[in-house]
DNA sequence: CTGAAAGCGCTTACAG
DNA sequence: CTGAAAGCGCTTACAG
C-alpha cells in the first residue's frame, strides 16, 4: 500500500495538473461530488494527510500540500461542511441576532457580514428575536446549541444585554457585540462611538448660529440612545449652551414617536429653531409635525437626523443625518468573529479599522432666522 | 443483550416520566447533549426505533413511540441537525436568495419565512445575489450545493429568471419562485398577482374623476413592473380611457427615477392629475418634484405607490399604496417548501390561501380640482 | 512529516 | 414491528 502511493505520488508529481488519470478522474465527476477518499487517492496519500492541507497544519510537507491543494483546485473538490462539521463538534455558521431596529439597518448588516464571509465557506444564519420577552435568552441558547454555531454577531438592542453576554458566554459561543460604547473586552466589540456624533451634530447646529434647540432621544433603555442625545448635550454644553430640561423628548425610534416629540417642542417660547432627532424616523416624523404647523424645513426649522438610512435622502429637503458605514460595520465584526480561525479557506476581507460616524450634510438646516 | 432492553423496557414503560434511573439520567445532563444512543439506552430500545420514532416512521408500535417519545421531550433530546443531515445526504437549512429588492422586503419576508420554519429543525440562511453578473448563477449552484441544501425560496427579481430555475430543478434542489404571474408549476410557485393590484389603482383614480393621468413604471427586465403598469392601463382602458404613450414613464424602481419621471409627466398639457408609481421610492420622488414644482399633494396631484413600505405612512401627506402581506408570503413560500415533509419536528404554521394586494388609502388622492 | 484506527450522531439497506 | 452492521465525510488521538 504504502509503496504503491509512492508511486503514484510520483507519477502525479511529475505529471502536468491536466493529466490525471482518466479512470480516476471519471470516478469523481459522474457520482457528483468528489470526497476527500477521492482527493487522497488521486492524489496518493492518506486522507489524514488531506485533512491537514485543508486545516492548513504546518505537518505537512511543502510540495505534497501543494500538490493536493492543486488538485483539490483541479477537481473542484470542497470539503463537506456538515462532516467538518460534525467531526469538529461544531457548524460553519454564523448567527446574526437582532430585535427589531430598521430593515435598512439590518439588511446592510447582512450584506457586511456577508462580505466578510464570501469564500470562507462559512453562512450566515438570521434570527431575530424579541428582547422584550421573557425567555428570549432560552430562544437564543437552544439556537446556539442545536446549530452548534460557530459564533454570533450581537446588533444592538439585543447586544446590549449583559445577561445574554453572560449566557453566551458560559456556553461557550464566540460573540461579537456591536454598541455604542465598550460594553466588553475589545475581541468581542464593535464600538460605534455614538457619543461623537451626538457632539458633531451639537457643534454644527451651534456653529450655524442655533441657540435654541431641541432634542428628540431614543428609549432610554437604548444605550444608543443615551450615547445620542447625550453627546449633542455635552457638545452645545461645551460650547456654552445648556439644553432645558422641557427641551429634550424622550422618543421610541418611532416615526409616530417623532411627531408626538415635535409637537411638544414646537409649542414651546422661544421656539426651537433646530432639533435633532436621534434616528431618521423620528426626523421623518418631525417634518410632519412641522409641515403640519406650516412651518417650512429648513426655513422656519432645521432638523438633524440619524441613521441615514434611504429615507434621509428621499425626504423633501434632504435629511442632514449622521452615516452610518453599517455594511462596513458588519463586515468587520464578521471579521472580528473569525480571527484566528486556522479552517479558512480563501482570501480575507480587507483589515478592521476604527469605525467613525460624521455627519452627512444635506438640505434641512440654514442658520436661524433674524 | 435483547433480554436486557426487555428488561429495561418494562422498567422503563411501569416507571412514571421523572423517575428515570439516576445513573443514566446523569449521564446525558453532564457531559452536555444527549445523544440518540442516550435516549435508546434509557428507553431501552436501539437507536434505530429511536430514529424511526425521530423520523415519524409507521413502523413503530403505538406505546413504543409513546414511550420514546416522552422521554425525549423529558430530557430535552433533540437530533443533531449535521449528523443527520450527513445521514441524509442534505442539510436542513433554507436558502433566501434575492436581488437587491428594498430592505424592508427582505426583512419582512425573512420574517415571514420564520414564522414557518420554527420549530421545524429548519433554519434561514441568507444568499443576497446580483442577477445582472454574468456567472451568478454558477455561485448560487455552489451555494446550494456546498451546503446541501433543503430547498430555496427565490424573490423577484431572481424569481424571474428561468435559467435559475432551471439549473435548481437539474440539481435537484426544491425551489419556490415568488412572482406576479404563475412562471412554474403551482407546487413551486406563490403567485402575488400585480396586475389585479393595477387594476384597482386605475379604478380608484377614475372613480375619483381623475382623466389625465400619469404613470411610472419599474424597468421592462421586472415582470412585476409589467404586470402593474399593465394592469393599470387596461383598468383604465376597460373604464373608456386611453393612456396616451407620452404619459407612462420607465423608471428604474429608483427614487431618483421617480423625480425624473415625475418631472417629465408634469411638463405635458394637459397637466395629470394624478400619478400611479409602481413602487413607493419612486412615488416619494414624485412628491419632491411636485413640491418643488410648486404643486400641492393632493390639492394639485394625487399619488398612489406600491409596497406600502414604512416610508409611505412616512411621507407627508401620508401616501396611499398598495398593501402587500410580504411576511404572510414568506411564510407561505416556507411552507410550500415544507409541504410534505416527514422529517418536520413540531406544530405547522398556518394552511396556505391566496395571496390578494390591496390598496391601502391614506391622504395622497383627491378628486381633481374644477 | 505521514498514516491506520476509531469516532462524531445520525441513517440506509438488510435481516429477522 | 425491531435490531445489528455498515456508512455518510470528515476529524481527533495515537503511532511511527
Amino acid at each position: 500500500m504504502k509503496k504503491q502511493n509512492t508511486a503514484r505520488r510520483k507519477t502525479a508529481a511529475s505529471a502536468p495538473p491536466s493529466q490525471v488519470e482518466p479512470g480516476t478522474a471519471k470516478a469523481m465527476t459522474e457520482g457528483g461530488k468528489s470526497t476527500i477518499n477521492d482527493v487522497a487517492r488521486m492524489a496518493g496519500v492518506s486522507k489524514k494527510t488531506v485533512s491537514r492541507v485543508i486545516n492548513d497544519s504546518p505537518l505537512v510537507r511543502p510540495d505534497t500540500r501543494e500538490r493536493v491543494q492543486a488538485l483539490m483546485q483541479q477537481i473542484g473538490y470542497a470539503p463537506d461542511p456538515q462532516a467538518r462539521g460534525l467531526a469538529f463538534r461544531r457548524s460553519f455558521l454564523i448567527g446574526l441576532i437582532y430585535d427589531n431596529p430598521t430593515a435598512q439597518y439590518i439588511v446592510n448588516m447582512q450584506y457586511g457580514a456577508l462580505d466578510a464571509l464570501r469564500n470562507t465557506g462559512f453562512e450566515l444564519v438570521v434570527h431575530p428575536c424579541d428582547s422584550k420577552s421573557e425567555d428570549y435568552i432560552q430562544g437564543i441558547r437552544s439556537f446556539v446549541q442545536r446549530q452548534k454555531l460557530f459564533g454570533v454577531i450581537l446588533i444592538p438592542r439585543v447586544s446590549e444585554d449583559q445577561d445574554l453576554a453572560d449566557a453566551l458566554r458560559e456556553m461557550g459561543c464566540r460573540y461579537v457585540r456591536i454598541a455604542s460604547i465598550a460594553l466588553d473586552e475589545p475581541a468581542r466589540m464593535l464600538q460605534t462611538h455614538d457619543r461623537l456624533a451626538g457632539i458633531e451634530v451639537a457643534n454644527y447646529l451651534e456653529s450655524l448660529g442655533h441657540r435654541n434647540l431641541g432634542l428628540i432621544t431614543g428609549p432610554r433603555r437604548y444605550r444608543s440612545s443615551i450615547e445620542r442625545g447625550g453627546g449633542f448635550i455635552d457638545g452645545l454644553a461645551k460650547r456654552g449652551i445648556q439644553l432645558p430640561a422641557d427641551c429634550a423628548y424622550e422618543g421610541g425610534y418611532t416615526f409616530e414617536s417623532g411627531v408626538a416629540g415635535a409637537e411638544k417642542l414646537l409649542q414651546r417660547t422661544p421656539r426651537p429653531t433646530a432639533i435633532f432627532a436621534c434616528n431618521d424616523e423620528m426626523a421623518a416624523g418631525v417634518y410632519k409635525a412641522a409641515l403640519r404647523m406650516g412651518l417650512s424645513i429648513p426655513g422656519d426649522l432645521s432638523v438633524v437626523g440619524y441613521d441615514d438610512s434611504p429615507l434621509a435622502s428621499q425626504l423633501w429637503p434632504a435629511l442632514s443625518t449622521i452615516h452610518l458605514p453599517i455594511r462596513d460595520i458588519g463586515r468587520q465584526a464578521a471579521n472580528i468573529l473569525l480571527a484566528g480561525e486556522p479552517a479558512l479557506r480563501g482570501p480575507r476581507s480587507p483589515p478592521n479599522m476604527a469605525v467613525t460616524p460624521h455627519l452627512s450634510v444635506r438640505d434641512s438646516c440654514q442658520p436661524p432666522k433674524g
